[in-house]
DNA sequence: ATAAAATAGTTGCAACACACAACTACTTCT
DNA sequence: AGAAGTAGTTGTGTGTTGCAACTATTTTAT
């Protein structure tokens, strides 16, 4: 049962892992003035440049209620754009206003600065271990 | 900036690594008929065997206000018992029940099992270079 | 063409998770 | 003995979440 070991040092490691991210999202959270989900989905919609509602909620693997709320409060903080899609008028398309693409900006940043220093701290010769680890480890999941 | 690139890189694996490990966590969750927070804290206080509050908040980054409102609702539900240490009248010393015990063992149970999947799905060859390349970006999160 | 089914999103509800601050009950330090 | 410190609980307020019921719109089927 060799394999039985090494297979829950895994789930430690990843356990252990998992704190770390925990605690650098807490931290990263007061920075930009809002709250968690909302800082997820301000990425998201980021990165997408304009989506729809069930889009958005299906990349964050929230309900669409949930996530109509926390888009809502974005909105009233004026970081968030919500328009009618006039093609078809079930559809809203959200996408960043001006600040909120400020606070977008900023959270890559920071982010990024933050994940450049981690692999700062990583031995040269590991470093590209790691990434293929990762991607191996990330099929594994399936 | 090619080291720019490559933090890019581990951040964005990281946070798809992230996402579904929130997955198997939400997954994970139905099974036991405890809530999310519940559940993390069976898995804390099963393996310390005994532990005080302020200890199990510390261990999950938690304030001892919100653990003590989780630790009582694990002892409405009969998982967990707790009681006050005769040496030093502060603390309470917190541990599981029987039943708390059973939810604990079956928590342990899955989550190993489900590694072991995950484990067996890794090449042969790589599964070293894996835990190595975990334990290596953990210290670098320092 | 029109009624039925499907889809996108919002709102009412109820429960959970969480932190800060103020409190009680003990113990230790001086 | 009194002051300072520590462990834990409770009050309060905010944020997160999903389910179910609803409206508005579009598509499908008869």
């Amino acid at each position: 049962m060799e394999d039985g070991v090494s297979a829950k040092e895994l789930r430690e490691i990843i356990r252990q892992l998992e704190r770390k991210l925990g605690i650098l999202e807490k931290n990263e959270m007061g920075c930009c003035g809002v709250s968690f989900a909302q800082c997820h989905a301000i990425v998201e919609i980021g990165r997408g440049k304009k989506v729809s509602l069930n889009l958005l909620a299906d990349s964050l693997g929230l309900d669409s209620s949930t996530m109509s709320r926390t888009v809502n409060n974005l909105v009233n903080n004026g970081l968030v754009q919500r328009e009618l899609d006039p093609e078809d008028r079930r559809y809203v398309t959200i996408q960043l206003t001006e600040s909120g693409k400020k606070v977008f900006q900023h959270i890559e940043e920071t982010m990024n600065n933050y994940f450049l220093g981690v692999w700062e701290r990583i031995p040269t010769d590991k470093r590209a271990q790691i990434l293929e680890s990762f991607q191996i480890l990330l099929t594994a999941f399936q």
